[in-house]
This record gives C-alpha cells, structure tokens and sequence, in this order.
DNA sequence: AGGTTCCTGACCACAACCTGACTGTCGGCC
DNA sequence: GGCCGACAGTCAGGTTGTGGTCAGGAACCT
C-alpha cells in the first residue's frame, strides 16, 4: 500500500503537477487549496504524511501545521517554501514540521525526503498486487523470492497499474505516467515497454500477468 | 525534549548569545570556553550536537572535533569560521566536521542547520551492515578481521549507505551528504568516490557490495 | 476475408556509469 | 625551506544500460 498524503498547495499548476508525480511514484495523494479545505481532508481520512506550500492565501503554512497538531495528529510534514527564506524554514521547524524543501526544487528530491521521512513514522511504502511487491526505493518487483529490477520508465507504467489492480488503464493514461508531459511517444513504444514488463514478470513465480484489453489498454491480474 | 548541544566558543559576548538565543528555540545548550573545558563537558554528559568555534585560543577547533571523534563520539558537528576562508572550510569539513556557517552569519540559518543535522544524525547512528561495521572515530571500515581506512569524504558517504542497507540512494542525496551545504560538485565526482569506496570494499573479505540503480543511485547489500 | 490492433525479438543511438590516471592543495616532517 | 604522503577533484576513454524504433507475425473483431 502506497502511503497517504495531503498536498496542501493553493497554486493551481503546482498542485496538479504534484498530484501527478507522486501518484506516480506510488503514493496516495490527495490535493487540498486553502487551510481550511485541509483540515476537512483530515478530518475525514487517515494521512501518512503531509506537503505544506509555506504561503497560502487563507492562512500561513504554520498555522495549518500547528492547527493539525493541535489534533493530534502525529504524521510527518514537510515544508516547501519560497527560495532562501531563512525564517520560513527556522519557523516551519518549530511549528512541528519535520523538513523543508525550498523552491525551485527537483521532484526526485521531494520524493526521497518524502520517502525517508514516512519510512521513519513506520509506513511500510511498497505497493503490492497479489504476491507482487514494488519497491520505489530500488525500481525492483519481488515476487516469490525472486527479484527482478525494473529501469525507471519500466517502473512507472507497472506501479500505475499495481495502483489500481483489475483496472483497464487506458494506453493514454499509461503514456501519461511513463513519459514526460508533452512527451511525443511513438504508438508502439508503450507496446515495447508492456512487452519488457510482459517479460520480467515472467521470471518471477506467482506474479500477476498484464492481460490487455483490447481496443482499451492494459489492466494487472 | 530538545536536542542537547554543547556550544564551544572562546568569546565570551557570542557564547552568551548563542547560549540564550539557542535556548529559546528549544534546544538544551552547555557552553565550554576551551577545548578543555568542552571535552570534560563531553565526558560528563551525552550530546545530541556540537558547535564549535573553528578559531578557539587553546587548540584549534578541528583538534577538538578530532579529539571528540576519536572518543567515538558521532554527535554532528557544525563549525563557526571567521574568515570567509575556503580552507577553513575544507579542512574544517574533513576534520569529521558536517556542516559549517561563516561569520556573521543569521541566528536562523543556525538553527535551521542545526535542526537538520540533529535529525539526520538520529538516521546515521546504525553504521553495520551485514559484517560490515563502520567506525566513526577512525574512519575505518571492519570486515572479516581486516580493517580499511577511509577517507573523510568516503565514510560519509558509506555511512549515508549503510544507514539505509538495501534502499537505492538518489545520487543528490549522497552529494548531500558528502559534500557541505551549498558545494557544486561534478557529476563525475560521485562517480569517482562510489569507484573507491567499491575498491576498498573489496579487499575486505565477506563485505557488502555497491550495488548500481541505473538513473536512481546506489544502494548497499 | 480483411483491416485493425497488438506482440515481440532485434537493432541502434545515446546517456549513464566505471575507472585508471593525472593534477592541485594541504599538512607533516626532516 | 623543500620533500613527501594523503586527500580531493577532474578528465578521458571504455563499458554497460536504457529508450525508442522497426518489421514481421499473431490475435482480434466485424
């Protein structure tokens, strides 16, 4: 199971980027505006782990934090605040949050703070279908004992699909996750890369099949 | 519960003011006006982190770093440097320092430092892996009897690894950790201590390997 | 049957990575 | 001072891994 987070980000573009990535990267996300969009969000489901935008228009970051403290809430949060603001981060610390990330900043980065930190408040990340476990710590599939390591793009079309389990994804909406936005990708390059998946998945015992849905796109089993 | 830090400055004006403003963000702080001095505190009392003045009367802040290390000591240690001295620095970071600050420099990029060496340091303390054991004081690495040394930049860089055995590290996280806050370091130059690291690793008999995640990082096993 | 969609092994360009060798710098030591 | 060793960083050339494309065949649907 993918650990849950709460993006809290009031810029449009932004929220909708992170959404994509780290859903990508095995997370379960949800997205909230404003403070108080938040605090509703918590209310109403478990969270890992929490993303804070230090500048939102209804509240300060640090009142959202020390607000879902108040709560008891106990999951790790981090930070993202504007380039170089020194008292941002001093004072994101002592309202509980347990890490910052100043932007700009690179996606990976997030990711692995993120991972770390949720590792640390003992939520087991990998994402598992069946007998089949993914680890986005090492882009490896386990099943059965065996291990087989998957190259980055690889990683992201099959974690998409252990993401919902049964489901048809559309070939579009894999391209989407395998590939860069914008990205032109030959119609038979995700047949390529389903093929490779086909293949490693082959060499481990009892691991799920990729059955296609034809006309549609591909669903795991 | 903040963390207990020991302040090793000789000015007595500075001391008392890291000593009053550390406190009122949390932290427990005991002061030392020489090396001495800070190294009887030491033994006295367990530290979570240091701050040490690099241009100290009675001995030179990197002997005591190195005098602290040698106790076996691995409490992070966040040097204070009055030049804008690059070797000052670089020596400072190679003496077993982890992060440094030059004078004057703002109270809060202190403690945001801080912070993020104290909490990291929580992550470091498990140094063995498999038969692998990791020396802080010395530097060494232990294997099946036999014993290589390691090079400042080296060890920071294993120790990242075998804190988290079997988990890719990204290769910007490792840059993070091997370098000080802020250093531009070639791509290649990870490369090159990941190549002597592997190197000394396999003279050790029985010892962990290296392992590649192509377009992640590495990880040890 | 015939058009479409999908499968997959093979191929190639390119990026990532590995490593030995070289240089510069610093500190210790005669 | 001048020499030497340890360490850090860079470079070049080679190796490997990855991503994208193609072509020919199989499966599917009407």
């Amino acid at each position: 199971m993918g650990a849950r987070l709460l993006v809290i980000e009031d810029d449009h573009d932004l929220r909708g980027l992170l959404l994509r990535l780290l859903e990508e990267e095995g997370f379960e996300v949800t997205t909230a505006s404003t403070g108080a969009e938040a605090l509703s969000k918590i209310d109403a489901h478990p969270i890992d782990g929490l993303v804070i935008d230090i500048g939102l228009p209804d509240a300060d970051g640090r009142d959202i934090c020390q607000a879902i403290r108040a709560r008891g809430i106990q999951a790790p949060v981090l930070f993202l605040t504007a380039r170089d603001a020194l008292t941002d981060r001093l004072s994101g610390f002592s309202a509980g949050g347990d890490d910052y990330l100043t932007k700009p900043f690179a996606i990976e980065e997030l990711v692995a703070r993120l991972q770390v930190l949720v590792r640390r408040s003992g939520v087991d990340l990998a994402s598992t279908v069946g007998e089949l476990r993914l680890d986005p710590a090492t882009h490896a599939a386990t099943c059965g004992g065996v291990t087989a390591s998957l190259t980055p793009t690889e990683f992201r079309i099959l974690a998409a699909m252990c993401a919902r389990p049964g489901d048809a994804l559309r070939r579009q909406e894999l391209v989407r996750v395998g590939w860069p936005h914008g990205a032109i990708v030959h119609d038979n390059t995700l047949d390529a890369y389903i093929a490779r998946i086909r293949r490693k998945l082959r060499g481990l015992p009892e691991a799920p099949t990729v059955a296609t849905v034809h006309g549609v796109g591909y669903a795991i089993r």
